[in-house]
Formats: C-alpha cells, structure tokens, sequence
DNA sequence: CATACGATG
DNA sequence: CATCCTATG
C-alpha cells in the first residue's frame, strides 16, 4: 500500500457541516481512512452524496441517544468491522474498530467529563477498558492505529491556558496520567514524535468568546500508533485552517 | 383622537421577528394600538428596542410555560391592563386586556385545537369564557374590541381548501358556530363589514410546501367591534405584503 | 417548515 | 456559541 492517509475529524454534527460544504476539502485530500467522531446522526440521517467519491466500505455506530455522539469510519481498503460493545458499554456510539492486514484501527469518541462526577468516572474507566483492550490485541500480534477526540490535553503546551484549567476535566492530572499510561505501554503520539515539543498547536477551541481567532485552543484530537509502526510514520499533523467544527482535522501518514 | 389605527399579528416568535428585521415597518405606519401574539419570549427576553420610536405604554403577558404562546400590547395611549385570568385560566400568556376611554380592548392569542382532544375542548371553553366575559363588560356600557389569532375560520371563504378541513380544528362546525354565535352576540367582523364577500384574503399559511406563495392560506386573524361601534369603522384589512412570520398582520381604523 | 426549549458539549 | 432534541404550531 505504502503511503496511507488518515484523517481524524470531530464534525460537532455531520449534517450541519455538510450544510456548510464543509466536507468537499476531503475530496481533493487523497483520505485512505476517514475517521468521524460526534456525527449526532443516525445511518439514515447522513446526507446521501456528503463526498463526491463513494468510499467502498462504511462503519457508522451511532449512540442508543439520538442525536448525541456517534463516529463514522470510511476507507477503500477491505477489512473487518467490529463491534466494541465491552469497551462502549453504555452503546453511545463512540468507536470504530476496523482490523484491515495486521492492523487494528480504532476511530474513538472519547467520552467528555465536565458534565459531572459519574461521566469523569465513566470517562476513566473507558479509558482503562479501551486501553485494555488494544494492549490485548497488540498481544496478539497486531499492530494497533488509534485517532479521535481523547477529550484530554496531555501536557502543559497541549492546551493555551494550562493553569487556568488544573480543575477542569480534559485537563485533570487523574486524565493526563492515563495518557501517560498510554504511552508508557508502547503507544506514540504521533504528532509530538513528527513535531517535538512545538507550543500552540491545537486542535479544538470553544465556540465561546472568539477562542479560535485567538488561538485560546486545546490539543484533544490525536492519533496514536502502537511503537512497532514508530518506522513507518511519515507525517503527523493537525489541519488548524479547515473550518466547519468546533474541532479541526488531525492527520497521520503511514508508509505500511 | 379622531382616527385610531390598531393593528394585530401573530408574529410566531418576537425574537426570530427582531432577528429578520421585519418590525421595521411599523415605525412608519402610525399604529395608535399594536397588539402582538405568540411572542414566545419573558419580558426581559425582548430585544431593548425592537421598535424605532417608545411606546409610552405596553403590557407583556407570558405565558407560564417557556417558550410558548405570550401575548404584547403597545400604544401611547393611556389605560388601564387587566389580567383576565378568569378566561386564561392556565396562565398561558393569551389576552391583553386594556382599558381607555369607554373601550375594553383585547389582543387574544386564541388557544389551538389540532393537538388532541383535551386541547380542542379546552380552546371551546376558552371560546366560552371569553364571550361571556366580553358580553358581561358590554352590558356594563362598554364599547368591545377583539383583535388577535382566533385560530378558525369563519366561513368557506375564509381559507383555500374548506372541503379537505371540514375535519381539521380550526374549521370545525362546532368551532364556526362559536364564530356565529359571537356575530349574534353583535360582535362585528370588521374585514367582512368593510369587504363583503371577497374571496381569497387570507392572513395565515402554513410554512409547508410553499403555502403562501400558492395563496393556500387561511383568515384567522381578525378585529371584532361591538356593533355600537359599527358607524366608527373607517378600515379593516388584512396587511398580506407583510413578511417574517407565518401569520400576516390584519389591521383596523376607528374614528372614535 | 419554523420557532422556541433543553441537553450536551 | 453551536448542534441536535422535542414540543408546539
């Protein structure tokens, strides 16, 4: 295959942004795996033609809550959709597992925190569940690709207001001590391995109080890969200037 | 005061109204007695100025749910505001009842009966209660005017398709008679005083499948006098050019 | 079809 | 601030 592209996008609504026309950019982005997160759609709700191309193969897992969550995966390349039900237990819709060669792909939602105690603790806990689950296929042998909306900044230079949010959940030592986690068992974030500390590179800003003109932003959306695919990364990005989202696209380029 | 123009409307929604900018037009028009429904907002939830000039006195009556129903007077003309909540005895925000001069006026968001059973009876109570309480004001002495959404038309030429709403609430028989019985009661249809039989005039049409443009509408906005008033009656009319809601706004002018 | 709400983010 | 929900019309 060699070079292979993933676009990771949190779309706050995939029926808004393609009222928006905010999808055509895709079309000339030459996408291998395209990865949706908060689609808030079911199957049925999403817009017959939202791309020019017809992608072969589609996994939508919409949430049992209608118009809330929901992840969308689309690609070319043949392989094998799971389901995820011990990993999502509450059937919200927020991942896309897809095993194509010797990879497992996953296309996560990530659940967000700030609601109250019982969503942080149910955040941690499909933190540790997911985790779980990839270290058991990497046992396997399988190599493991992992984008989406992780709902957490992992360090300092990862969000512009670091010290104002020490007590807000995507911020929170107990959820950047699970990234640290993540890493520690063998997963790179691709992004800081291309890219090195390099500050004020975000990938969501509130709709709130012109965030994003002033770039006030939080690095959320990443893309991992397990430490055998270190040797294949060509490029890790964050696509900061496509608009049509609260969210901006992250992208990872694999030579496999 | 020699001539006095009053106008109603139905605006469906005063905000989404002030957002379209389409009170503009009532700045120029020299309404002496402006009567609004189904203004869907709390007082404080109406934009500082939604009109150019100050009226020098205007009663906001809510409704208790949000959101919904919630009826405005406004003139410069001094009175007294009455609550009526022995008609609107759910407290859903639907007369304005003002006194001047040996007038009682009413600007009344008539209830809606396509819901279900209970709300159908509810609006021919309502229908009940009004009458006798605007009949028993008249045998006080008072001169009556109604204006506002009466939610039914009247007559087979008061919408485009009688045939296919003969089952519809807000053509119902038992609806009509209320509208005979207020005309016996000597209540005045003051569009059909002035217009006679004309045919088409509507001042309602559904949003759907491009209703107004087609003319596929209704008249259930109307101004009732007393027929003491009856030599007063200088206009009526329905103001169908008038755009940014639903509804269109209707219109009188007494010589009082 | 359109305007409100409330939940969610 | 924005998207989606449901209720209401």
């Amino acid at each position: 295959m060699a070079k292979t592209t993933f676009i990771s996008w949190n779309v706050n609504g995939i029926r808004a942004v393609e009222k928006k026309a905010a999808l055509k950019w895709i079309d000339e982005a030459e996408v291998d795996f395209l990865g949706l997160q908060e689609i808030k759609a079911e199957a049925d709700q999403i817009p017959e033609s939202i791309f020019e191309r017809d992608y072969k193969f589609q996994s939508i897992n919409s949430s049992s809550k209608k118009g809330q969550s929901g992840v969308a995966l689309y690609t070319d390349v043949k392989g094998l959709a799971m389901c995820c039900e011990h990993v999502d237990i509450l059937d919200e819709g927020r991942i896309n597992e897809y095993h194509f060669g010797d990879i497992a792909y996953f296309n996560v939602y990530f659940p967000n925190g700030q609601r109250n105690e019982e969503r942080l603790a149910y955040k941690l806990a499909f933190y540790d569940r997911f985790l779980a689950h990839i270290n058991e296929l990497r046992s396997q042998g399988r190599s493991i690709v992992v984008c989406g909306d992780v709902n957490t900044a992992h360090r300092s230079i990862d969000l512009a207001r670091p010290k104002a949010n020490e007590d807000t959940s995507g911020f929170l030592p107990v959820e950047r001590a699970w990234m640290d986690r993540l890493i520690e068992n063998g997963y790179i974030d691709t992004f800081r391995h291309v890219h090195g500390d390099i500050e004020e590179r975000y990938s969501w800003w509130s709709y709130r109080a012109g965030a994003r003109s002033r770039n006030v932003g939080w690095r959320i959306d990443y893309f991992f890969v397990s430490d055998d695919l270190k040797g294949k990364i060509v490029d890790a990005d964050i696509l900061d200037d496509v608009m049509g989202s609260d969210h901006c696209p992250v992208k990872l380029v694999l030579d496999i």
